[in-house]
Formats: C-alpha cells, structure tokens, sequence
DNA sequence: CAAAATAGTACTAAAATAGTCCTGATTGAC
DNA sequence: GTCAATCAGGACTATTTTAGTACTATTTTG
C-alpha cells in the first residue's frame, strides 16, 4: 500500500502543532493532552525528532520543545527519514549487493530512479506549504517520473 | 522507511521477465526455478496481477502466463495498487472521516496532495520504461511537490 | 531538596506481511 | 478416457515490523 507508519503522522501534526506556536516552550503532557494520544508515544515521536534536531529542547521545569528552525527548512522527506529510516522503496535500493536475487536484477537500479522520483516529490513539500490552508497550494502539474533521453 | 512489499518487487521482477519473452508461455515453476523464488510465492504473485487484468493466462498442460498488452500500458502505480491495494501514505487520505483525531486534522488534507504528488511520480513510469537499459532513461529534473497559488 | 521536564533504552503487544498448503477446475498428451 | 501439467481460490501459519508502554537517569527551576 506504499504506506507510512502512524508515527510519522503524528510527527507531522505535531510538527503543525509546535509551528503554529514558534515562541512557547510545548511540553509533551500538553501535546498529548490537546491531540488526544498517549503521552508516551509523543515522547517518543518528539524524541526521534529531536535527533534528528528538527526541535529544539529545553530541560527542566517548565521546559519543552520548539522548531529548531523556519518550517520551511523542513522537508515532509525529513520528517518521514527521521522517523522511519530512509526513504527507500526497495530492500536493495539501500544497500547495493546483499540481494539473493540480485545476479539477475536488472530490476534494482530502475527501482532506485522510481525510488528518486518520489523522494523528490517529497523534498519539494516542507513543513511551511503544511501551514497553509489547504486551498492555497496546488499540487505542481510537471510531477513525473522518468522521461527518454533524446 | 516508505517502502514496498517484497511481493511488490518480485510482481515487478516477473512482468519484465515475462515482458522480455512477449510471445511465449511463462509456467509457474519455469519463472520460480529462474529467479530461485518459492514457488508458491510465484504463483500468488502471478494471481493477484491475472486479477488485476495484467497478465493473461492459459491454463492445462503447456499453459502459462503471457502480459496481457504493451508494457507501456502497464504503470508502476497499477503493479503496486494490484499487490498492495491502493496507493495510500496514509490511513485517513483513504477514506475521509473514521479517524479518531480527525476533528483537529487540518493535515489530512495536506496528506492527500502530498500523496497525489507521489503516486503522480509512479503513474508516470511504465514496464516499457523497466525494460530499457537503465541508463537511457533520465529522472525529469521538474519533479516536484506544491508550488503556492498566485 | 522536590517537582517538572526531557534522554535513553528495553520490553511487550498488536498488526501486517510473507510464505505455504490444500482442494478444485481446465486443458493437452498419450 | 485417463493422467499429468497447469492455473484458481482460499485458508492457514510463521515471521517481521510497528506501535505502544515502562523504567531509570539527567537536567533545571523554585
């Protein structure tokens, strides 16, 4: 189903949720509380993005996280690599070799310009276009995936 | 990680199998002994893909499966929507409503372009194009997400 | 020092995926 | 007409991945 993992949904409307409000400090009592989820998996989405230093932490009482920086700086590719690993369609797209099949796979490095196609199509949305209300961005006509060289 | 099934990739190992040989009649053991896959993988992959009207079959003695029509005609999106259902990142971008924080979703919508971008990448790379030497052929450089209204 | 936070890690439970098997139907060869 | 090869359909099991939880340590404020 090409599908991404809740956490990742969650880390995206929690990113929305802390950018709508980029000067307080958003504990994860009160991120859970307000969008209803379990205050342990919140922190633990919030952790994985903080490694991946798309927020900004301050310790202590009365502490919290913030943007580490302008959402438009961050990419939905982010976000998705940050809480599931890379983007990647395939098993051998990653890690070229280590493939049972791979003598006669000819298949893999079309797989890995399918897998640059979409990739690109999700560094081209950033945490910024998600803030807008949904009716001012329209998605771009020129999305495609592979043409002929001439 | 945003990643495919492996039955998704063998669909994809099988069809340019099939498609390399146009006119002749792939058994199940023949293409199961070729790619040293289990046989009974081989053959759910091959079902799935007869009922999405992909592949054609004879059955009886001698029988096998043959590509239904021109590889051009067949889009990466179909293989991955008749092995996996649906192109979908995200439960709620399915089907609207029936998601419990939906009420303060305003990302869902969000979702849905952002999915319409990816799955736009895939409609636009067809089995003719797995076919050709992979380095004949270019990712378009104006692959894309949103671009804002004006 | 106590309370309110995050940091890190390990564990458990649930869900999705992969793989196998069995039974039935169709066709060609002998 | 029977047998063997082949696909059709569905059910089942095992494996892997994902989601969710829990516990302990560290930091900071009052």
């Amino acid at each position: 189903m090409l599908r991404i993992g809740k956490l990742t949904d969650y880390g995206v409307l929690l990113l929305t949720d802390i950018a709508s409000a980029p000067d307080a400090l958003h504990s994860v009592n009160e991120l859970a509380e307000r969008h209803q989820l379990g205050s342990a998996t919140v922190a633990k989405v919030l952790k994985l993005l903080t490694k991946a230093e798309m927020l900004a932490t301050t310790r202590g009482s009365n502490g919290g996280y913030q943007l580490c920086c302008a959402p438009s700086q961050i990419r939905v590719s982010d976000i998705i690599a940050a809480l599931e690993g890379p983007i990647a369609l395939t098993e051998c797209s990653v890690h070229a070799g280590n493939c049972s099949i791979e003598s006669d796979c000819g298949v893999r490095t079309h797989w890995q310009v399918i897998n640059g196609a979409v990739s690109n199509a999700l560094d081209n949305v950033s945490l910024a276009d998600l803030l807008r209300p949904a009716d001012t961005i329209v998605p771009i006509s020129a999305v495609g995936g592979l043409s002929r060289q001439h």
